[in-house]
DNA sequence: ATTTTTTTATTGTAAATGCAACTAAATCAA
DNA sequence: TTGATTTAGTTGCATTTACAATAAAAAAAT
């Protein structure tokens, strides 16, 4: 049975369950770990490319961004030559998340890959980048309107 | 790098918003076609078996189903044996929109698995069986309050 | 140079999500 | 058998999510 879809949405629900837990401590409310992580990793990052990248809605991610920044962990910075874009930059605050969330995040994938060899770790990598490659163009498509037809 | 989590993130959130929006022509508002799946296939399944298959939260599950149930599409019988639980029946309008959602789910999976070997889609869902085997234990543990530590 | 289209960001509104707290039935323990 | 614990389901409430609509800057087209 292809049932490798399946698969993937208990996986992703289940951990994003476990981390939202677990960084309720940190005063990181619902997704906001997803979007602090990136900003860390790429400074200067807007919004919408952000949205982009994770997979999410502009108008989902555009609130969060905008609690992150309400909440001290980022700023919007304008950018000198162009004032239509907002610079997502982490603060200090939001740096000393950022290794937090990771040692998590670290460990999440521990788990998830034991008794895994280190091939099918890989394998698993290089198969699921294919995948999200894959999907990619119709998750733009059909947001923007297009209709599939099957 | 890895970043299998982060993958299988960006995958299930893209697909789980493509279908959210084709599935509003079926009158299905979001999630709700992860619910009506699986009671199709799994009748007389209760509540709390199907937040656990499918890993959500039991309050969302709740209302979820509690709208299914509202619109027609699922019925909720009494168990005659056991007064505490609900069986989640399909309806007949229940059932015709099954397979609607499976040919939309299967043309997910050809875009999905576009490219990759018969080898290499049976490899990946192999992969991906253990990988959610991994973490079911800890989203269990977690969800009921348990500390994990790292 | 002006109009059109695309890109980026925001807000109104309606709905889903999920924690906390609660009830009641079933199972387990003494 | 009684009492404690677990299982199953529900509801209040605060928050997130996302479609629709809007605005304004930038880029492309005429």
């Amino acid at each position: 049975m292809r049932d490798q879809l399946r698969e993937i949405g208990m996986i992703a629900r289940a951990l994003d369950s476990i981390s939202n837990i677990e960084f309720k401590e940190l005063e990181l409310t619902k997704g906001q770990y997803l979007y602090l992580v990136r900003i860390c990793e790429e400074p200067g990052i807007i919004q919408e490319k952000l949205a982009e990248l994770i997979k999410v809605d502009r108008t989902t991610a555009a609130r969060a961004i905008q609690k992150l920044e309400t909440n001290g962990l980022i700023t919007k910075q304008d950018d000198p030559y162009n004032k239509k874009i907002k610079r997502l930059v982490p603060t200090e605050r939001g740096k000393e998340l950022y290794p937090v969330i990771i040692r998590e995040h670290e460990h999440s994938t521990d788990v998830a890959l034991t008794g895994l060899s280190d091939q099918e770790a890989e394998q698993l990598l290089r198969l699921l980048k294919r995948v999200r490659h894959n999907i990619e163009g119709d998750w733009d498509a059909v947001k923007k309107g297009k209709k599939r037809h099957y």
